[in-house]
DNA sequence: GCACCGATTTGCT
DNA sequence: GCAAATCGGTGCG
């Protein structure tokens, strides 16, 4: 099975965060289903990007297909894969599908549904720093897809009506309930 | 230079 | 349900 080409993300944030929902993603020997993400684009007051390039969000401008790593709350390490050029997909939550040994050490906990079900955790589980970010480490698997659910994005202060938020219907892995659902 | 705040998680009440 | 942990980016003087 072949990953899909860089050229693939090179398309607005919220239609590749929709078609990433249920492929499966690798980074290096671990894997694991997407089952929820949330689009940024250059345009949206919450995203990263809006402003134009700085130095932190370079990423965002760099090539489609990279990871974007930035530092949320002094504390935990978020992963989105760019799009077009100063959009990217943030993932919110995973099923982990291989190496979930390495992901509970690094979690501190043995619960599938705890290893991945968050942005935070997500950079844990994966050993995700500074040095991901604009690195080439991402490899997403076309798989199939069950019906996906939208909301509002989770945890921001503007552009809050905009429904950039999907998620795999039904999965006991996301990091919390639609709305709604 | 300094104060405020965020695309979060966790533990305690 | 709420506050702490923790720090770089951003805005203002």
């Amino acid at each position: 099975m072949t990953p899909f080409p860089h050229a693939w993300f090179d398309r607005p944030a919220p239609d590749v965060a929709r078609d990433l929902i249920g492929s499966r993603l690798e980074v290096g020997p671990l894997a694991a289903r997407v089952v929820e993400t949330e689009a940024y684009t250059s345009d949206d007051p919450a995203s990263h990007s809006f402003g134009g390039p700085r130095p932190r969000n370079r990423a965002m401008f760099g090539p489609a297909g990279l990871a974007y790593v930035y530092r949320s709350y002094g504390i935990h390490w978020c992963l989105n894969v760019v799009c077009r050029s100063g959009d990217a997909v943030l993932l919110r939550a995973l099923e982990p599908l291989a190496g979930l040994e390495v992901m509970a050490r690094r979690r501190g906990t043995e619960a599938p549904r705890a290893l991945c079900s968050g942005p935070g955790k997500i950079g844990q589980a994966f050993g995700l720093d500074a040095a991901a970010d604009g690195a080439d480490i991402l490899r997403f698997h076309p798989a199939p897809r069950g019906p996906v659910v939208t909301g509002p994005r989770i945890g921001i202060t503007r552009a809050t009506d905009r429904p950039w938020r999907f998620g795999s219907e039904g999965s006991a892995f996301l990091s919390r309930r639609f709305p709604g659902t």
